[in-house]
DNA sequence: GACATATATGTAGGCGCCTACCTATTTGAA
DNA sequence: TTCAAATAGGTAGGCGCCTACATATATGTC
């Protein structure tokens, strides 16, 4: 069997993770396949911007649920590749504001078909996998009422009593 | 409404690794607040060798499900906080055998409580995600079945019937 | 026995996220 | 108006995994 299968709160983590990473990787091998420079973090960012339009670190971190560092280092590798620019908010000099660019905005337009076809598949994976979105949506919102760190601390033991069991034996 | 519960097949991913991350986040900071120093990664080794004793990287590897270089990389990490020692199998001068040291006895008896702690945080967890291990489960062998990028190149048009459909408009 | 192929594990570099810390700007209280 | 506190986004370094490539050893075929 596979251990992490019966594990606990550390290995649920890693079986996440090890999931997202086959995943992202097979995403990755679609793109590269179809001989596209395209890394796997952009989709988030463009997804965003090409919905809503323009918007900050602050607002795609949010929109994302990852670290304003997170958007901010996605920012720069597509400035780079000129995918998206950024400027001073105007309203707000603390702000950086990112769009998209003309090359962008095609490469958005190019990738929308693939992007279905990564819906539909993730579709047809949830349904086979008896809604493993849902679940996911279950878990993160359990975290959110409770973090793991409350639970684990709150199940443990306290030094005091511990200590004072163990003398009798 | 949190963008990545709407989208496709990276998205999945992301999500996947986001939950991880918070879940990691926590376990990291439950050994920080006991004051033991100690790297996630190292959990799935050590687990693995104190129930099933010494073990090659390989065999480490098939079992965590994850690279023999993710394998190698934590062995040198434990190696150096001489917690694991490692040496050439008698049997097979390809294979490199692992076991822990006497300290390394000795933390994993001392880590046994929390483990359990944690293990009974995840399953508390996992109760209020309505099973959400289980629909992981699902979702690893619906992908161990027929892999996310078989999925994708499936749903795709073809190329020759994209072209031949364009220059009619 | 010779040698092609398979197997085991290492190195190098990268991916996509994180925390800690920092500077600059804005907001709100006194 | 002054200034403390809050907010926005950057830098630096790290985490835990990955792929590509490499070397050494074991296995199997001729």
């Amino acid at each position: 069997m596979d251990y992490t299968r019966g594990a606990g709160g550390a290995a649920i983590g890693a079986r996440l993770r090890r999931v997202s990473e086959w995943i992202d990787g097979d995403a990755t091998r679609v793109y590269a396949a179809l001989g596209i420079d395209f890394e796997q973090r952009w989709f988030g960012v463009l997804n965003q911007l090409a919905r809503q339009g323009p918007a900050s670190v602050g607002e795609l971190a949010s929109a994302l649920r990852i670290t304003h560092v997170s958007v901010s280092q996605t920012r720069q590798s597509l400035e780079k590749a000129g995918i998206v620019a950024s400027e001073t908010d105007p309203a707000d000099a603390r702000r950086r504001r990112l769009t998209l660019t003309e090359d962008g905005a095609r490469l958005v337009e190019r990738l929308t078909p693939l992007w279905r076809a990564f819906e539909e598949a993730a579709l047809e994976l949830n349904a086979e996998a008896g809604d493993a979105v849902a679940a996911l949506d279950r878990l993160d919102d359990a975290l959110a009422r409770k973090s793991l760190f409350d639970r684990i601390i709150a199940i443990m033991p306290s030094p005091a009593s511990g200590r004072s069991a163990a003398p009798t034996g």
